[in-house]
DNA sequence: ATACATTAGATGTTAATACATATATTTGAA
DNA sequence: TTCAAATATATGTATTAACATCTAATGTAT
């Protein structure tokens, strides 16, 4: 539906606005449908970041600041993220002996486990979302890299 | 930045999963840089969101639920925001005595006040945005538009 | 008119975010 | 060496989001 419906709004004040608002929309509205995809599975769209992250370092272990520099929305605690990953066994924390400031945080079977079958709703999901070509996907995201400068 | 280099991510599955990630990412990125103006003012955007909304119908009142309609982000409470904005007189509140189920919230003086301090300090945040034409930024609107289906 | 469903809004509760600050460790300069 | 600065992570706290549930008012069918 386009945005104007959406919102109910019948006009914006220029182009560039606009596009901000649809940009606010369309992120909102896919991490709704996110969170409802990843709620049976106990996590949120956050800590299936932080999972990801981890998986694309697996097997080596990473920091939480590289994840924290890694990670889609920074506004969240990477700290705080990982401690939830933990309690639930999706990854194992121990200091680093070469810097006992920081801790190898490190994906375990059974996070890698969750993700082999999230990657199969999400891709469902993304499946269902193909009204535009590979191209223009592109476009996009080109164009998001050059609005942020 | 580009996304590859602002997440360090070298390569992602496909166009349509790098797309999706960047336009979560570059929301992101505009609510943090929205939160940082908005906050001296003692308002959040969600908050800034509603107070547009009731200068869009203004000198009408609105109910809560065309407030809810019109968000940007459906996710937080119309009712709540109502109250937080109530509560730094940026809006009245009485029950509307057609529907006394309803409630008639009205921006007031105070609010526009605000908003118009605020008109300027986004527009100049907005003005250090555009290195896309008024087409590519139409463009993007449209094709996020068809994204969503 | 009565009873049931529907709608509008408010509220309770748990968890997550935003932001500041604290703690521990390492680095580096005097 | 010694001590201040920098770095990595954790924690404290107030606010907000997520989700369910509740109450009051209205609509509707019989």
């Amino acid at each position: 539906m386009k945005l104007e419906d959406e919102i109910k709004q019948k006009q914006f004040a220029n182009p560039y606005h606009r596009m901000m608002v649809n940009i606010l929309f369309t992120a909102s509205w896919l991490q709704i449908r996110h969170q409802r995809i990843l709620k049976p599975f106990g996590i949120t769209p956050q800590q299936f970041n932080v999972l990801r992250i981890l998986r694309g370092q697996f097997p080596a272990a990473a920091s939480v600041s590289l994840i924290q520099e890694r990670m889609i929305d920074r506004s969240s605690n990477a700290s705080r993220l990982v401690e939830k990953l933990f309690a639930k066994k999706f990854v194992d924390r121990k200091t680093c002996p070469e810097d006992r400031r920081q801790v190898d945080v490190r994906i375990t079977q059974k996070g890698l486990d969750l993700l082999s079958q999230l990657d199969k709703q999400m891709n469902e999901f993304d499946a269902r979302l193909k009204h535009l070509s590979e191209k223009e996907a592109n476009d996009i995201a080109d164009m998001l890299d050059k609005y942020r400068g």
